[in-house]
DNA sequence: CGATGCGTTGATCGGTATCAAGGGGGGTGG
DNA sequence: CCACCCCCCTTGATACCGATCAACGCATCG
């Protein structure tokens, strides 16, 4: 799933993509809501929000849960607020592939290869780039030897290490 | 209040700036820190974290007053993100603008004219620009009639109306 | 087999960064 | 009280990174 805002004249900025497991939904109670969109097949848990707050209410752990998953959220928002406001192209590519590669890898997900369900389109719009620019800097990572690519929703992470120093500081 | 965070290279990136009456350290339970910097005399309140986790052990009505204050805020970082990904150098002071005011307003600060505690390298660090540039723009909404400035630490708004629409689509 | 959607690659453009010079205000020491 | 300095800001000239415009390949689907 990922999580974006449109402006009026249609650009968009996607903000984050939601794994297995992720939690969803904490923002809604915020004036302005946000789009959901899967990228691949979703199975959802919903959780009214009458019977949630009644919920947590009776277990103040969960309130502190949730207080806490909130707290992560904020890190995860300011680390994409260094990418887009500070990052070369480059670097925000080499940042995207790390951070879903270290998810992954918490979730149990296969990592070698990493699959990418979302469309240039989708990683254009969370890095701030454009599709063409994605497109390049892929290149550029596969003839460097970073990174193989898997057709094109997939890739083969080869030097986790050298992806880390590109994205805090390419050249 | 600035609070920031900067890489080792020294790119820094603000991610907001507090008024009288914000609250901050939430996020500080996570696995990053943030830099906060006063940018005027402050008053500060802290709460000891064990005491103030008991407190809200007590008191489920804070605990979900702070939910809902994490989420406000992650709506905030989401308009920034807009910002950062998105927006044009027009557009990003416009909007930094707009929602100074606006915040200002509710809580009763002055707004006309508008005060800018923040120096040209806080504001650039906060809208993803260079001094330079945010400078320029100024001086471009000047021209323009859209604001005055007082200084360089506060401008009057003249076109609040004009503003909201360079904050969002500019020409 | 043509149409459509997604991705890649090339050529060129443009917005913002970078480099550079100078102005102004406020604090400090003579 | 004044001269100097330092910091912040502005403004101009130029450079460059990523956007835009354009063409094409490839897979999927009707």
């Amino acid at each position: 799933m990922s999580i974006s805002r449109t402006l009026p004249d249609g650009r968009r900025q996607i903000f984050g993509f939601l794994l297995a497991g992720d939690f969803a939904g904490l923002e809604a109670g915020a004036v302005y809501g946000f789009d959901a969109e899967a990228l691949t097949d979703v199975r959802a848990c919903r959780f009214e929000r009458p019977a949630f707050e009644a919920f947590i209410r009776d277990n103040v752990d969960v309130a502190l849960r949730l207080v806490h998953v909130a707290s992560n959220e904020r890190s995860q928002a300011a680390r994409h607020e260094m990418l887009l406001g500070r990052k070369t192209a480059l670097e925000r590519i080499a940042t995207f592939l790390a951070d879903l590669r270290e998810r992954s890898g918490e979730r149990h997900l296969r990592t070698h290869p990493l699959s990418l369900p979302m469309t240039r389109a989708e990683i254009a719009d969370y890095t701030g780039l454009t599709i063409e620019t994605v497109s390049r800097v892929f290149g550029r990572l596969r003839d460097d030897k970073v990174v193989e690519m898997v057709g094109t929703g997939a890739v083969r992470i080869l030097d986790p290490a050298l992806l880390a120093v590109f994205a805090e500081s390419s050249t």
